[in-house]
DNA sequence: GATCGATGTCATCGCCTGTTGACTTTCAAT
DNA sequence: ATTGAAAGTCAACAGGCGATGACATCGATC
């Protein structure tokens, strides 16, 4: 039985609540997380999760932001010229999603898009914002925006078939596979 | 005031409900739609939801189903051929999702299936016995339900960028332009 | 070694949820 | 006319939720 009062020792609670809340937020959803849950998983009292980090959508907020540069990853992608992008924006796609570092973060992200407004706010930025507004600045060719809006569809479509639905062909897939039979159509777009 | 007991003339309470139900399960999603709201659209007493559709899962359930027959679907699409079928699919995918006859109701399917366990089983199902299957066995090549797989993945996150999160410039892409931009990637998936 | 903020727990509040059972009114069949 | 099922409402329950404020313990500072 944990009695009250500050733990002993050097630990990083706060660390471990976010991780709880990631995972449990990836695995249940917005409404499905509980913060009693949350708590639960982080073995720690409901009551220290809102001392840390406020309220539901605090939490949220603060779970869904991603441990990655978005500036590097854009230029990853498009720095070496449009010839071969889709090829190298499948791998990076795909690359941070079975990263387990990020993972749990961009399933957050994408199931709370569709649980709450701003979930779905919060998605539609990081798209506009760090994926399609910086790399459709570089592409030939009429559409530009909405080609490259395309392009990260496709994406999203695989990422909730394989990630959330866990469609068994596509589950089964390697990441190989999916890059090489994604990335050519991601250069369609980008072309 | 609206008097107790059963009202008189003749009505269709039953659909109301279920239209009404589909309505706020495509706006809020499973966990965001409930009982009492559903009852308050279709002007109704939240017990009446259940004395016709038992739990909020059946009613769910119910009002997913589709007014379409999917067998029908399919045969138009690869009927004449694998040649265009690319664009045939597109077309008839977007088309359900514009009729306001079936979109609330792919909306619900579609958002349920980020809410529970369930509602992400209903999609697996459809996809994968509606259209995966379905279309997959007429394709010729390597890994033919790999690739259908990945074609319906393209078309899911269109669906979901335009209809969940709305995304500007999806949602503001014609129909045809959406038809003529998607329908050779999945041609190139389906050939 | 007293003090003070950071860390952590406990008990509890108010609210909303899905669901139920008793009751009332209308319709249709006898 | 009577009866019985269908349609519809009402009131309420039991449980889970997010959130709050008071309290307990630890670590560092002077």
């Amino acid at each position: 039985m944990a009695r009250s009062g500050r733990r002993p020792g050097d630990n990083d609670t706060r660390g471990e609540v976010l991780a709880a809340a990631r995972a449990t937020f990836a695995d249940k959803g917005y409404h499905g997380a509980t913060i009693r849950a949350i708590a639960a998983a982080a073995d720690v009292d409901p009551a220290l999760v809102h001392h840390y980090f406020g309220t539901k959508e605090d939490l949220f907020v603060a779970a869904v932001r991603l441990p990655m540069p978005p500036a590097e990853f854009a230029d990853r992608i498009i720095g070496p010229g449009v010839d071969g992008a889709g090829e190298r924006l499948a791998a990076a796609f795909f690359g941070v999603w079975e990263d387990p570092a990020t993972r749990d973060a961009l399933l957050s992200m994408l199931r709370g898009a569709f649980a709450t407004d701003q979930g779905a706010a919060v998605l539609r930025d990081f798209f506009g914002t760090v994926l399609v507004r910086r790399l459709a600045g570089r592409l030939d060719g009429e559409d530009a925006e909405l080609r490259m809006t395309l392009a990260a569809a496709h994406l999203v479509g695989v990422a909730v078939l394989r990630y959330v639905i866990r469609f068994p062909d596509l589950e089964s897939a390697s990441v190989d596979d999916l890059v090489a039979l994604v990335g050519p159509r991601l250069q369609a777009y980008l072309g």
